[in-house]
DNA sequence: GCATACTTGAGAATTAGTCTCATTAATTTC
DNA sequence: GAAATTAATGAGACTAATTCTCAAGTATGC
């Protein structure tokens, strides 16, 4: 499910009728390039191929996320933050998991066999076909649970690792780090 | 966790520095009188509280449909219609799980005390509090299939039995008679 | 009962995502 | 390999869902 070469990109959309362009291509290669655990949202995904100076516009990156999730070549991962992200969905790789904070946001992977195993079983009896499942762990992180919540959590309170955007700010320039290797200065805000 | 008497909704809040207003018991109550397996919109429930009668502002629909979740009373739930729906955090009652189909938004229960016991005991690995575990099963239904999902699955063919609003404008209705009993004869759209 | 601080309502503002349409460019055809 | 076909892109308008702001209202604690 998941093409790793431009030909077999090619192939693989070409078979459905769809196209290969030079932004699909990026695009798939930005995931290709992402480490483990990693998950960019559409508007991550549009930050990174500025600031590697592709001008692929975000309804592009929309289109894209769709097209390929919907191919089977991405994973749409629902977490707390309000807004879908996106990874690779690697076939050979476990289904992953997650147990997420819902003060800071952060994210834990974690695998079971035995959960992609009752997800599958489950559509199977439904006579679905299965597609992906993923089970998500809401939690409160040791921090907030020491601050009191939710007895006495003071409601403008914010988890010291907050990660929200850092998260995502330090995947970004890990990213960049990796794949322009220096080729230009950018200036972060 | 489930305050089930205006007394013990109004300990609950008071313990945590909130108030018992007349809004948020009229909420309550309206999630305690859905039948099993519904959840709603904010949407929804402030169409409920309108057509009720009831004067509350969206703006208060969304605060304590909120509130109640960061309490753990309501349970809020990510389906596939690009909205959040929420349901009564029964306590008694086993979490349940969903499997839906990307394609025309039907979405299926089922129960499963391992996935329970799983995310729980994944939680208390990790040191974090439980707050609830969904797991979402994608799925392609049977209809999409023969229409040759995805190879040749026509762009803008929509699943005979979609039921993106329908449903909801079922459950409504049928919430209405038991909440008015014939009160007065609202004019449906 | 009064003061305090939490809540509400109304509407403006924001955010994420979708849609439209003229233009561009992969593929297919010849 | 040039022309015809049809999908894809970019730009920006648009929409839906949700959040924010702030003045006015009202539970609670004393």
């Amino acid at each position: 499910m998941s093409p790793n070469t431009p030909a077999s990109l090619k192939a693989f959309l070409n078979e459905r009728g769809f196209r290969l362009t030079p932004q699909r291509q990026v695009i798939l290669h930005i995931f290709q390039t992402l480490s483990q655990g990693d998950h960019l949202s559409a508007e991550d995904l549009h930050q990174i191929l500025r600031r590697q100076g592709e001008r692929i516009s975000l309804s592009t990156v929309y289109r894209t996320l769709h097209l390929m999730t919907y191919m089977g070549i991405l994973r749409e991962l629902e977490l707390a933050e309000g807004h879908k992200h996106y990874e690779l969905n690697a076939p050979n790789r476990h289904q992953h998991h997650h147990l997420v904070c819902v003060q800071c946001n952060q994210t834990l992977e974690f695998e079971s066999e035995l959960i992609d195993r009752i997800g599958s079983k489950q559509a199977e009896i439904e006579g679905y076909h299965l597609l992906d499942c993923q089970l998500t762990v809401y939690v409160i992180c040791p921090e907030a649970m020491e601050q009191g919540w939710s007895h006495t959590l003071p409601r403008d309170w914010i988890c010291s690792r907050s990660m929200q955007s850092r998260h995502v700010a330090q995947s970004l320039s890990q990213l960049e780090s990796r794949l322009e290797n220096g080729s230009e200065s950018a200036d972060q805000e």
